[in-house]
Parts: structure tokens; sequence; C-alpha cells
DNA sequence: CAGAATCCGATGGGATACTG
DNA sequence: CAGTATCCCATCGGATTCTG
């Protein structure tokens, strides 16, 4: 496994780039494709969302998008799924504890993409 | 333009998700792809570099993909190409100060992904 | 309501060969 | 040495239809 190298800062360490193990590359994968960050946000900014009411907020995204998207993030452990046994079906998403942690460092990636949009 | 909350640390605000313009989306857009992560970290921890010699280090990556990689990230000024008229002909590529505050965001960032991956 | 199934086009990335 | 040009294939994402 490539290590974390705190003393020049670098994402990665020694062996980088990354020949076996990556960290970095993992996390990105994780929130990687068209529609994770804006699920992430809208969670976020949300709370406990439903499953069409994800689909109104996002605005372009379609069923079989939403479906696999929140599928794959449910996997990674970044989403939790709460189903309900009424009828209708009543499905509830939110984020995890991983995930809430992982939104400070989003909203750093945010200020610094900001920041070097309006350099150019 | 989605603007960045600091309020409650979300990486984007108000109509997030990312309806218009997203920080966040074009800052993850700039460093995707799969090998812009080991180009730049190559280049962070060993300095500037020439163009036959990230090849060598990045293993896997063809003449193709690593020219169309460096352009992308010069267009974007992640990274920045100095040329020297000699022959044989000498190229050297090295990250902008931008890119240099991206690394520490970066850190953090495999810094989580490392923590979620041994947490499952 | 909350999806799954299917099909289809666009894009990303690799292999190989060639060039100033 | 530092790339380009071509071709090819796999994956991603969209549109549409259907279902428990």
């Amino acid at each position: 496994m490539t290590l974390i190298d705190d003393q020049n800062n670098s994402p990665c360490k020694d062996n980088c780039p990354c020949m076996d193990y990556c960290p970095l590359g993992s996390a990105l994968s994780l929130i990687g494709g068209k529609w994770k960050i804006p699920i992430l946000c809208a969670l976020f900014q949300d709370g406990t969302t439903r499953f069409n009411e994800l689909k109104r907020k996002i605005r372009g995204i379609t069923n079989t998008m939403l479906a696999s998207s929140l599928k794959e993030l449910e996997e990674e452990g970044l989403i939790s799924r709460e189903q309900f046994m009424e009828m209708p079906l009543r499905v509830e998403y939110s984020l995890t504890d991983d995930c809430r942690d992982l939104m400070p460092i989003l909203n750093q990636l945010a200020h610094w993409g900001a920041q070097v949009h309006i350099t150019k």
C-alpha cells in the first residue's frame, strides 16, 4: 500500500505515482461519475430524502442513473438506504458519517476550484 | 454561479446540486481521467521532469495518453511546459503555483480514502 | 413509488505505427 | 527526444419501456 506522506504534503509517497494501491485514486473513484457529487450535495443540504424527491431536485437525471448511482454510493458506504414497508413504497436515503467527514474536504476543493477559475 | 457555503460547510450552496456553474465539479473535472493524478504526483515529488522520464516513472502509460494528459493539464493551468531548442529536443514539465495549492487538499482526500478503506 | 431491463450512441482509453 | 495519426474496443451514460 502506498502510504501518505505528511512530511512534504504529497498525496502519496515513495513509489507514487500509485503503482499498487493509491488511497487518493480510490477516494476519487468513489465520487467519480456524472451524478454522485450532485446526489451527495443534495443529501448533505436537505438531509434524508426519498428517491423521487432526489430525482426532482437533481435536474436532468434519469431513473436509471439515479438508481445505479445510489446503489454504488451505498455499496461504497457513502450513503445509507432505509426502506419502509408501506404502500406506496417509501425509501429514504441519507449520508453516512464517513461521507459527512468527506464534505469539508470537498468544500476546500470547491474553494480551490473557484479560486483558479477566477484567476484565468 | 453557485457560491460556496462556509456556514454549513457544504461544497456548494443554494441551488446545488450544481445546476449552472459548480466549482466542485469543475475542480474535479480538472484532475479527472486515468492518468492526471499519477502525473501530478510524479511532478510534485520529483519536481521538473522531462517527457520520457515521466513515461518511465508512470508505469503503463502510453505516448498517446501521456501527451494528451500533459496537454490538458497545461491548458487547465495545472502544469507548465518549457521547451528548449536543442538537439535532441528537450521539454520539461513542472507544477504551477495553482496546482501546488491543490496538493494539500488532495493529501487530505487521500487520508480520508485510506481511513474509509480500513474501516470496511 | 421505487426502481429494473433493454438498447444504443458517445466518450475514454489502448495499441501500433509514424514524424520533425 | 517528444510527440502525432489512426484505428479499435470497452465502458459510461441516456432514452424508453416495464414492474412489484
